[in-house]
DNA sequence: TAATGTTATGCAAGCGCTTGCATAATGTTT
DNA sequence: AAACATTATGCAAGCGCTTGCATAACATTA
C-alpha cells in the first residue's frame, strides 16, 4: 500500500546519484563493482522496481506488445487457437514484455488508428492472430510504423512477417493418406472462406494429392468454419455427390459437423465415409469416432511469433527489414475417423 | 511513422498554452467555448492523442487492468471460461481501459509481488479469474493495495469483491430435476478439488436436493476437472456403487468423461445412467447424447467483474469499501443426457 | 468610477526515469 | 613529478502530461 520507492530514494540511501542507480539497475557499464554491489543490495532491500510509466516516457518504449484477435460472433466456437496465447505469454514474460490483448470485430477493423492501444501508443508492436483479420486493417497498422507479425495469416504483396501452419504439406499428406491407405476416389474438401489463407492453402495441398492420383477435386466453400457450417456443407456435398466416400475438412470443428451430417443421413463413419480434420482440438480424440487430423502446434506458433516480434522491436526501425516467414509443421494423428484401426 | 503530435504542438498552432489544451482534451471546465472549439478542431486535424506514458506518469494511473488466469498444465483443457474475457474486453474498452493479461502457474503464485505487471506498476487493478488461483496469492495481491476482484472464486474471511456462479442454486435444481422428473435414488456427485469454490458449492446444492428427498449423498473427489479425471472418477463410482443410476458432474468436461466411462462399462446414457453437467460448453449440445447442463453466463460474469473493478479503481483508495458479492444465475438446459426427450 | 466578483488563461513545478556531457578520481607513462 | 589515459560518478536537461495557483480580462455592483 505504501507508495513504491523511487530511484531517488535508493540513491540517497546508497549515497550516490540517481544516475548511478539507474545505471546499476539497467546494468550498464561504467560503474565500480563495489558501488554496484552496494546499490544493488539497497535496491533489493527496498524492493525497488522502476516505475514503468516514467521509464516509458524517458525511453519512448513501453515493453508492451499488443495481441489482436478476432471476436467471433459465434459464441460456441471451438477455438484451437487459445493455445497460441500461452506461447506468446511465455515468451513475453521471459523477455520482459507484457501482453496487451484486445478483440476486434468488423467494426473495429474499419479504422486501425482508432484502436486504443495504437492511438495511445501503448504498445511497441503487434501480433495479429487469425485469418479473419482483414488485409486493409493489417496494412494500415503496419503503415503506422509499428512492428507487426501475423499469426496464422499473411498478407501478400507486403513484407510483413508471419508464422503459419504448414498447410499445404499437411493437407497433402492427410489427403494422400486417404488415397493410398484407403483407396478413396471421391474425396471432398470442405473449405472455409476463400479469403482465409489456411483454407486456401489446405485446398492446395488437397488438390495436389488428388492431382497426383489423377482424381477429380471437389471443393465446397463455407462462410465460416464451425460445426454448424460443417454440417450444412456436408449436406450439400452429399446431395451433389452421393457417391463420395471421403471428406477432408478444413478443420476439426468442420470435420465433426461433417460427421454429424453423415450420421444424420444414415452413413456411418468411417465405414461409409471417411472424415479427416485439422488442428487436433481437444475433442478430436474424444469424439466418436476419434478424429484423424493434423495436429497444429499452437503454443509453439505463438512462441515463435512473439519471439520474432520482439526481435523486430529491439532491432529498431532503421534496421533493414528482412522478411521472415515461418512455417510450423503439423503432425498427422491417425485415429479411427479415416478408417484406420484404433492405435494405442 | 512520423512521431505523434504533442500537447505542445497543438498549443502552438492554436495559440494557447499547453495547460489550456490539456484542459480541453480532458474536457475540464473553465475554458471559453470558442477557445475550446478551436483547440478541438486543431487537435482533430493533427490527430492528436495523448501519450499514455506521460499521462500515467503525471496522474499515477495507468488505465490498464490486469487479468490473471491460471495456466492449465493440461493443454487439451476444455475451457468454458474463455468467454469471460470477451465480457471483460468489452467493458474495458467502453470505459477507456486496457487489458493486460497473464497466465500464472504454481510457481508464479509463490511470490505475488514478483508478478511483473504488479511489480512495475503497470495496472490499476486486477481481475483474478478461476478457482485455481491460490488464496495466499490473492491475499498478497490484495494487500499490495491494488483493487482486486475475483471471478469464479472467492476468499473467505476477507472483503474482497467477487462475481460468482449461482452454484448452490443451480446444482440444487439440476439434482432436483433428476429426483423429481426421473425418480433417481442413487445419485453420485463428481466433485473437483475441495479447495475449488464452485465445486464445494455445487456439492452443497446437490446435497441439499438429496437431503430434501431423504436420499443419501455420494461424493467423489477428483484432483482436477477434465474429461480424463471424469472418466477415472466414474470408474471409481461404478466400482463402489454399481447400483447408481444418475450422476451430477461438477462441469461438462467431467460429465463427458463420466459418459465415456459409462459406455466403456456397457452402460448406456441416459437409459442406464443419467448424467448432467455444468457450464454448457460448446460441446454440450453436440455431444452424444446431448448434455443436460446448467448454462453459465461467462461473458456476463466477465462484464460484471470488469465493471466492478473499474468502479473500485475510480472511487479511489480512501473510499470506504463495501464488499460486493455478485451471483450470476445459471439456466438449466435440459437435453437428453438426463433422460428427457430431445426438445426442439 | 472604484471596488468587487467571475471567468478564462497561463506559469511553472512536478511525476520518476534516461543519458550526453562534464568532472573527479585513479592509474600509467615518460 | 608532470602529462596523459582511463575509469567512476554526478549534473542537468529532457520525455509529454497534469494541476494548484497566479494573473489578466471582463462584467457587475455600489
Amino acid at each position: 500500500m505504501t507508495k513504491p520507492p523511487t530511484l531517488r530514494e535508493v540513491a540517497e540511501k546508497a549515497g550516490v546519484s540517481i544516475s548511478t542507480v539507474s545505471r546499476v539497475i539497467n546494468d550498464q557499464p561504467g560503474i565500480g563493482s563495489e558501488t554496484r554491489a552496494r546499490v544493488l543490495a539497497i535496491a533489493q532491500k527496498l524492493q525497488f522496481a522502476p516505475n514503468s510509466a516514467a521509464q516509458n516516457l524517458a525511453t519512448k518504449r513501453t515493453r508492451n506488445i499488443g495481441l489482436i484477435t478476432y471476436k467471433w460472433s459465434v459464441p460456441s466456437r471451438f477455438v484451437a487457437s487459445s493455445l497460441d496465447s500461452v506461447g506468446i505469454d511465455d515468451v513475453c514474460h521471459r523477455l520482459g514484455y507484457h501482453l496487451l490483448t484486445t478483440l476486434v470485430d468488423e467494426q473495429a477493423m474499419q479504422n486501425a488508428r482508432q484502436l486504443p492501444m495504437v492511438r495511445e501508443n501503448r504498445v511497441d508492436g503487434l501480433i495479429l492472430a487469425g485469418p479473419a483479420i482483414k488485409p486493409a486493417f493489417i496494412l494500415e497498422l503496419h503503415n503506422s510504423g509499428l512492428p507487426v507479425v501475423l499469426l496464422d495469416n499473411r498478407l501478400r504483396g507486403t513484407d510483413i512477417d508471419c508464422v503459419l501452419h504448414e498447410n499445404v504439406e499437411s493437407a497433402y499428406r492427410l489427403t494422400q493418406h486417404l488415397i493410398r491407405e484407403h483407396q478413396h476416389e471421391t474425396i471432398v474438401f470442405l473449405a472455409g472462406p476463400d479469403t482465409w489463407l489456411s483454407s486456401q492453402e489446405r485446398a492446395v495441398g488437397y488438390g495436389r494429392a488428388l492431382a497426383e492420383a489423377a482424381l477429380e477435386p471437389h471443393i465446397i466453400h463455407m462462410p465460416n468454419t464451425t460445426v454448424e457450417t460443417g454440417m450444412e456443407a456436408m449436406e450439400t456435398a452429399l446431395a451433389e455427390l452421393p457417391h463420395l466416400t471421403a471428406v477432408v475438412a478444413v478443420n476439426d470443428a468442420v470435420a465433426i459437423g461433417a460427421i454429424r451430417a453423415c450420421k444424420a443421413n444414415g452413413r456411418s463413419v468411417p465405414e461409409d465415409t471417411a472424415v479427416v480434420g485439422f488442428d487436433n482440438i481437444g475433442w478430436a480424440e474424444l469424439h466418436d469416432p476419434p478424429l484423424t487430423t493434423a495436429r497444429a502446434f499452437g503454443e509453439e506458433m505463438g512462441r515463435q511469433a512473439a519471439q520474432r516480434l520482439i526481435e523486430l522491436i529491439e532491432s529498431g526501425p532503421d534496421q533493414e527489414h528482412i522478411r521472415y516467414r515461418l512455417r510450423v509443421g503439423a503432425r498427422l494423428v491417425i485415429r479411427r475417423s479415416c478408417g484406420c484401426p484404433e492405435q494405442e
